[in-house]
DNA sequence: CCCGGAACTGACCCCTTGTCAGTAACCTGT
DNA sequence: ACAGGTTACTGACAAGGGGTCAGTTCCGGG
């Protein structure tokens, strides 16, 4: 068949390495998510904006969802680096959790379209659904490791179930931080922080 | 569940009212969901368990996620009748908001997989987003003034900020539920109270 | 300069959605 | 009991996204 666009040279996109390709793909959707919906990130929407054809997709990303699986992972990197202070060291410091607490305010201030995404299309996709639900285990196993370390020193009431009462923290925090950042109005970091980390210090340690 | 063939021996399905059908579908709809995630129920595959084609179905809903506005409807009657005892009222039991957390798990163990094929819909459509929102934001409303009122006895650190912990805790228990108590396979209600019961208490009262 | 392989695309078929014109069943009133 | 109007229902259609494949353009190394 005749193709109509490539002889003149002009304007069109030359073929690049895979893995240029994979990173613009990545970035038309980074930034795409900052304006609309997951629902409305389709393949063709999504490679308009790069200025391939559809098809060129899938020789990145074998369908949508496991193109969010790779901003999930990307973004696991940055939020497990920003909550260290309180999760991966033995700091006994009082203000560790707050710290962990805002860093992951700060990740999400910056990515929380993508942390939306996630969560919002996670339900769609039975691998997402999966690899979402690993990533929220991994915070559940390192908060309630984290709890038990602290009721082992007393600093803890031993009668919380550690797993239980994690989860369900860490629930309510992937929840507030979807609402309140994973669209550009975004609300105030410090107002979130505040709440947070109220309802953690009174449910862990009893103490604002 | 029922489908009531024809006696003219045509094997058909008899043309019936319209309240009658409206509840066949969304009968349908509800069994349908303890053994499937909400993104497999489609007008299709809805409308063959109940025998009639698949056009039928828009005569009585304009679309599916409108289906799901509707099961959220109902559901909200259940869950604000199952809450009376803490919010509805001026009981200063301390053990009214315990009773009142019973009735929404109750209420989930009955109903959850409906409660999750909403929570995961939501953000399919905006309309149904809209309708999730408002239900949340009604129990944020609620239990906000609930807070004012115990604030002002006393009962209540006054430096909590009525509407953020209300809008956390309630996020908190949304998500507990629909993890809990979504599929068949459901969690514990006792363990499920105690978790949210010991969170809600710390955070609102310093106390267990 | 040409050839092998990588990058890319047009075109195809699949499935679901929503609609509409048309048919079948039911419900009067006479 | 049957004509007519109303309601319940359906087959067939167009639109749109998903995933694939055969075939093309393009680049870089001999």
């Amino acid at each position: 068949m005749v193709t109509s666009k490539n002889s003149t040279g002009h304007g069109r996109l030359r073929h690049q390495s895979a893995d240029q390709a994979r990173g613009t793909i990545i970035d038309a959707a980074i930034e795409f998510l900052w304006d609309h919906p997951v629902r409305e990130l389709t393949a063709g929407e999504l490679m308009r904006k790069t200025g391939l054809s559809r098809p060129a997709f899938y020789q990145y990303f074998s369908n949508v969802p496991e193109l969010i699986r790779t901003l999930l992972s990307d973004l696991q990197v940055e939020m497990v680096a920003a909550s260290g202070p309180w999760l991966n060291s033995n700091d006994e410091r009082a203000t560790a959790l707050e710290e962990s607490l805002a860093g992951v305010i700060e990740v999400c201030v910056r990515r929380g379209p993508l942390f939306r995404a996630v969560f919002e299309a996670a339900p769609q996709d039975p691998e997402l659904e999966q690899a979402w639900s690993d990533f929220m285990h991994r915070w559940d196993g390192a908060v309630a490791s984290r709890i038990v370390a602290e009721q082992g020193l007393g600093l803890i009431d031993p009668k919380l179930d550690p797993l239980a009462i994690a989860h369900a923290l860490n629930a309510m925090d992937a929840i507030l931080l979807v609402q309140g950042f994973g669209r550009r109005d975004q609300a105030n970091p410090k107002s979130t922080l505040r709440t947070l980390h109220t309802i953690w210090m009174r449910t862990l340690y009893n103490a604002e």
